[in-house]
DNA sequence: GCGACAG
DNA sequence: ATCTTGTCGC
């Protein structure tokens, strides 16, 4: 386990936070190629809270991207750095994120993250800012549409329909299990939507939600546990 | 102006 | 995200 930082220059108020994602979004890089599904690494990244006691728990963990086994995975706690508001979560999330990150022993290559990335109101979600940030290949898979419309997938698995925002498509509503409610992706930096997809589905062979954020989500709930739990209080 | 709204 | 028991099903 290793502690976050949250940066000096990190935004006080909503407007610095907004002014902050209109400069960051020139650096997204879209549509670059990249490493066919199921080769290398893959890196879950997921956050736990205890607004209580204003405690964040971050986890990455590591996937063979073959096997789906877990390479290695890490912890970091902090503290809250930015309240929950719709279109700025990564102000919330990324300080303790890039903590774990930086202390992971191996190369994360793909980075998926619990939320949007292009499909974001000001087209610049949590897995874009992380992008941008560390220059690690990211994706965004969540659990609800936010804003955005689409329409019903087919029911096969792999089955998959545009999410738009008025005409522009920001991701894709992707079934990822026969039947059951799709996820929603989108593209972080350095990779292409059909290969986002494709690596979302490589990654959930059995359940609805990617293997990466399933580890993620249960670690960091482990940490958040024994931070909170025990006599440990981040400093 | 009011509600909705990733996690 | 988080508050929360048992229960149905693979």
């Amino acid at each position: 386990m290793t502690t976050a930082q949250t940066p000096a220059d990190w935004p006080a108020t909503e407007e610095e936070a907004r002014a902050i994602q209109d400069a960051l979004r020139a650096r997204v890089v879209l549509d670059e190629p990249g490493p066919p599904p199921g080769t290398g690494h893959v890196t879950g990244v997921d956050v736990a809270y205890d607004d209580e006691r204003d405690v964040v728990a971050a986890a990455a963990v590591v996937l063979d991207a073959a096997s789906l086994e877990v390479v290695a995975e890490i912890t970091a706690v902090g503290r809250i750095s930015f309240p929950y508001v719709p279109g700025l979560l990564a102000f919330r999330e990324l300080p303790t994120v890039m903590a774990a990150l930086d202390a992971l022993p191996c190369e994360p290559g793909l980075v998926v993250c619990d939320g949007y990335g292009l499909a974001h109101p000001r087209r610049f979600g949590l897995a874009s800012h992380l992008g941008v940030l560390t220059g690690l290949r990211t994706i965004g898979v969540a659990k609800n549409p936010f804003t955005f419309t689409h329409d019903e997938p087919a029911p096969p698995r792999g089955s998959s329909t545009p999410l738009r925002a008025g005409e522009e498509e920001v991701g894709r509503a992707l079934r990822t299990r026969a039947g059951v409610k799709p996820v929603f992706v989108s593209v972080g930096h350095r990779v292409t939507l059909d290969d986002a997809c494709a690596h979302t589905l490589a990654l959930t062979p059995r359940f609805r939600l990617p293997e990466t954020t399933r580890r993620a989500d249960a670690l960091c709930r482990r940490a958040l546990q024994e931070a909170t739990g025990t006599s440990a209080q981040p400093v």
